[in-house]
DNA sequence: ATCTATTAATAATA
DNA sequence: TTATTATTAATAGAT
């Protein structure tokens, strides 16, 4: 198409290279746009001159980088580089971690046992009275701190030994309460011992104003 | 070129459409080649027909990779950032997520307590006891089973009786020992709890061949 | 850039 | 999809 017919190679004249260079992409972009509009395609074009310059072109209502997503996804070739792939790592990771901890804690509130061993019920029951005794200990070190300067907060106090005494009831049909050789008091609790956390919600101790 | 002119505009004919869609296409991609060769340039074409099927052409010595990291340094255009951001910020949320859950596991350990108000504590002593009683039901589920088809399975209960005794001894500073009004067996458990789960580790029940 | 002879692409058709 | 072919479109070489 032209006033000869050319063969298919390296133009070896760099201004007629040059020439024919700005011609035929001219020609693509113009195609390429035809296409996408003639034919509803999603069309990218990218170009460099062999002087390194950049030429585009992308259909509307999509960006290079949209056209690339969806081939990546169709192809299956990754274009990114390293550090789009560690990312994806780091996700994979994290949630590995993630779904262990949401298995760990699940068996931490007794659900999903069935799949468990009998065995590896006893590190998860030890766990859940490591817990309790931790907590109950914290629970024991505001009371006594309250004692200390106990004012004002007499509301609050009653509040978590009632909810405390309600736990204790609720826990009342739990295989602990079957432990043999445990009376109250036998191990001799010093006097200081919280009555907060006992049965009376309003304990004497909560009502004088001892700082 | 062609028998007619034609209008740059959607052909509503989906014969006709795709039937230029494949020619055009052919066309494109042979100009495409042709350019890179006749004029040493790069050239990338990505085209996704509107029934998503994907084409590409790129021009030979190069990938498409290297064209968009060229096409990414020459025209200061990223166009991974978006996936990059996205990436990121999947990795910030499930590091949200991964971190309430450590904390909710430290809590339900008894640990980082300090950081808590006191009523905060309640729900994790619910959950605590909760996971217990869950716990072991499930335990005694087990027993139960053993003990029905009891046969062989007889050291494996002793060491479960066993290790639940060391865990109930200690526990027993715990406050939840602390509690008022209650007594062992003053609710009234049935015959058949199993004593396994009490102090003596070498219950007869566990020495007999029952099936 | 612009011009135009010539080749190439392709719309309509089968 | 593939082939044919009349026509239009692209473009090589010249200006």
């Amino acid at each position: 198409m032209g006033r000869g017919k050319i063969e298919i190679k390296r133009i070896e004249n760099s201004t007629n290279r040059q020439v024919t260079f700005s011609k035929r992409r001219n020609g693509i972009i113009k195609k390429a746009r035809e296409i996408s509009v003639l034919c509803d395609a999603e069309v990218s074009v990218v170009i460099f001159s062999s002087a390194g310059k950049l030429y585009e072109f992308c259909s509307p209502k999509t960006t290079l980088s949209k056209i690339l997503e969806k081939y990546q996804t169709n192809s299956g070739k990754k274009l990114w580089d390293a550090k789009h792939e560690s990312l994806n790592a780091e996700i994979d990771r994290i949630k590995k971690e993630n779904d262990n901890m949401q298995m760990e804690l699940r068996h931490l509130k007794g659900e999903d046992l069935n799949s468990l061993h009998p065995k590896e019920l006893i590190p998860i029951e030890e766990a859940l009275q490591n817990g309790l005794t931790n907590l109950r200990d914290k629970q024991m070190e505001y009371w006594r701190a309250l004692k200390r300067n106990g004012k004002m907060l007499e509301e609050e106090n009653k509040l978590l030994a009632f909810r405390l005494h309600q736990h204790d009831v609720a826990l009342s049909g739990s295989m602990r309460d079957l432990e043999l050789g445990y009376h109250p008091n036998e191990r001799g609790f010093p006097p200081q011992m919280p009555m907060a956390f006992r049965v009376q919600p309003n304990h004497p101790n909560l009502q004088d104003g001892g700082k």
